[in-house]
Parts: C-alpha cells; sequence; structure tokens
DNA sequence: GTTTTTGTACCGTCCGGACAGTACAAAGAA
DNA sequence: TTCTTTGTACTGTCCGGACGGTACAAAAAC
C-alpha cells in the first residue's frame, strides 16, 4: 500500500504540492481534494500513497529535516577550519545557500513549524535532529557556552522571519551575522569587538 | 453586542477557559462548544461575547501581549541601571518571573505562537510589540548589536522552548542566560582585550 | 502479474455561525 | 408609586457545508 520508497516520483510530486498549498494557505488549507486537484491527480492516488494526513504531513515534515541535514553537511564540508565548525555551517545553512532562504520557504518553515507544535507524534525527528546538532556544537565549539548562544540566535532570527513575527534591518541582521559568525572561530570577547563590524553589510534579502 | 470591555467577567472567564483548551489541545482543540461547556456558561454566550472564532483568538492574544509588557514594565521598573535595561528587563520577564514560565504557559504560548505563522490579521499586534520592543533595546543598549543578539537568542530559547522543540540541559542553559546577562551592561566584560584577524571568516559567500 | 492509478459514490462527524427567544435590571413616563 | 420601555446578557437549537476516510471495480503501467 503506502510504505513505499519516498523516491517515487508521484510522492515527491504530492510533496511538492503539499508543500505549495502549506506555504499559500497554512497547514489548515491542506485537503486531500486539494492535493489532488492541484498535483492533478486522483483523491484516491494521495490516499494510497498516504493513508492519512498525519502521513502526509510527517513525509513533509521527514523531507525538511532531511534537507536541511543536508545542506548543514554541504556547509560543513566546503569549511577548512575545524573550530567551531558545526555552529558555523548552522548560520551558513540558514543564511548563505538558498535552500533555507527566500519567501517562499519562510512561509513552508513557518506552517510547519506551527504544525509541531506540542505534538509529541510530529516531534519526534525534529527533536532528534535539534539534538544531535546541539551536541556537534557543543563537540566543535571551542566556547560551548557562546556556540550555544550563536545556536539560539540563529534560532530566535529563524523562527521570527518564517513566522513573520519581526522584520529586522537588513543592515543590522547583516552586523548581527557577521558577529556571531566571528565568534565562531572561539578567539575573541563578544563585547569587545563592537566597532568593526558593522559597515559589513550584506546585499541579503529583506 | 459583542465589543464589551475585555474586564468583564465572563469574557475573563472564557478566555481563560480558551487558554487552558489551548494549552491542553492546540488551536484545533478550540471550538465553541468545548468552550461553552468548560467554561460553564452557553454556547450563545461565547458567540455573543465572540461574534467569531478569529475574535476569540485575537483576544487570547491581545492579552499574551499585555501581559508579556506588563512583565517587562515590572522587570525594567525595578532595573536601576540604564545601560540595557530593556534587554535585561527581556532576560527577565522570560526566565525570572513565573508569569511567564512553566509548563502551562510553554503550552500556551507555543499554541498561540503557531497560530500567529504567516496570518497577517492576526499578526498585527504581536508584529507592532516586536517592534517596540526591538526600537527599545536599540536605543538604551550600549551596544546595540550585541543587545539585539541577546534578544534573538532569548528568542531562539524561549521558541524552542514553548514549541516543544529542544530540551536543553539546565546547567547550559543557566550558563548561557548568566552569559548573556552579562554582555546587557556594556563593554565591562573581563578581558575585553585583542580584537585582531576577524576577516579570516569574511569571505562572504551569499 | 504485481504495482500503481483512476473515478465515483458515499458516510459519519464535527464545526462555525445564524437565529429566535428568555431573563432581568435600569431608566424614564404616568 | 406603578407601568412601560430599552439595552444587555445569556440560552439552546438548528443547518449547511466541509473534511477525513472508506469501498470498490476496473484500467493502466511497469
Amino acid at each position: 500500500m503506502s510504505k513505499r520508497k519516498t523516491s517515487h516520483p508521484t510522492v515527491q510530486k504530492l510533496l511538492d504540492t503539499a508543500e505549495t498549498i502549506v506555504a499559500r494557505d497554512g497547514l489548515v488549507g491542506l485537503t486531500y481534494d486539494r492535493v489532488s486537484k492541484d498535483a492533478g491527480v486522483a483523491k484516491g492516488t494521495v490516499l494510497y500513497h498516504f493513508a492519512s494526513k498525519e502521513d502526509l504531513i510527517t513525509a513533509m515534515i521527514e523531507r525538511l529535516v532531511s534537507r536541511f541535514d543536508a545542506a548543514l553537511s554541504h556547509a560543513m564540508g566546503s569549511d577548512p577550519d575545524a573550530r567551531g565548525r558545526t555552529v558555523r555551517a548552522y548560520i551558513a545553512a540558514t543564511h548563505e545557500g538558498d535552500a533555507f532562504t527566500g519567501e517562499y520557504f519562510d512561509r513552508v518553515n513557518g506552517a510547519i513549524t506551527a504544525a509541531l507544535a506540542n505534538t509529541p507524534e510530529r516531534l519526534a525527528a525534529v527533536q532528534a535532529q535539534g539534538r544531535r546538532h546541539q551536541d556537534a556544537i557543543i563537540a566543535d565549539s571551542p566556547d560551548p557556552v557562546l556556540g550555544t548562544i550563536v545556536r539560539m540566535a540563529i534560532d530566535g532570527l529563524w523562527f521570527s522571519e518564517s513566522l513573520g513575527l519581526m522584520n529586522y534591518d537588513p543592515m543590522l541582521k547583516a552586523a548581527v551575522l557577521a558577529r556571531l559568525k566571528s565568534w565562531t572561530y572561539g578567539k575573541e570577547t563578544p563585547a569587545a569587538d563592537t566597532h568593526q563590524d558593522q559597515q559589513k553589510g550584506e546585499k541579503n534579502a529583506p
């Protein structure tokens, strides 16, 4: 019946469609009818691959988790400096690639994040990922507390943006990211380097 | 009809009830029937005070916003040091009082936060509050970028906890909070010495 | 010949909201 | 005082519609 390979083209197409719907209308807009119509398949086909709506949502979550892990690995792979590599890749994955930036992904991630809130069944994969990242950050950060703070700040920024709660000034945001990144190497004291990263502005999308 | 004073006892009772429901079952569990039954009033009464479900949700959000502002003001009022006062109060309000801590409020805040995701109609009050806080932080922080980072880190921690995404080790968390707080006073942090290289990681990718 | 897809008809449930009506108290009118 | 009006608070029922999921027979596709 359903537990087929996730690489199945129809499965991917359905997940893409579901993602688009969720990005536009949120989780409430996600119905079998809508998915089937938008994907151009019969409703029965959607049911065939995803026996319940929870299955569909879970699959979306797992795909996002995998994608982020891939982006993280990629960023780590191209970083020659081992110290603080994980948390630096964390910054890169969320703000330097294009996989997890932009309006569309903000909306998708926002909606999916919202769908996670205190729903233990859905949280498992994400919690595991969070713990894994945290362990890795602790392990390779010269200053684990500082590394954790960087991660939390990135999280805060990410949540605010994907949920649409805050809109930081691009210049300020660029300065924040530059400062956070400089901390990952473990040499400076956070409160000391107050003057050099201000004009380090990047173009970065609003 | 509906637009009565929010201090009306029945209104408060209904909001309390709605909050409890949301804390237990999330937003999806919030129905007129449930609220009326749990509050011990007729369904019509709920309709009388909240003409639509959106009204009810909006009222819950606004009450939470007010509460947080009150907690922030309170924390600021008892802080003699003007430098970084806002962001320090931000830390205190989220981690030192009991108004915004604990399992119950994590669940309420998580569910409500989730309900905000990219729904412009509901976001207004929260966005305004976010901007207000940001302006205040910028205004009284000795180092605005650092102040913003502290705020973002607090946000990240707060989101992770209230959405149930992460569970940080209490010791680590305490160390993080202590470090963040120490930064709020300005640059007289210990060992504020050298700031050399800094361009080592600035090969900017985007 | 097994997997995948289609198409349609259907069911039970739940929910938002409309609505008509009751209870009552305060404010005038007599 | 007594009667009438008016507005507020609250009640309980009802309905249209949507949605998740079932059932199934049969056709493609691999």
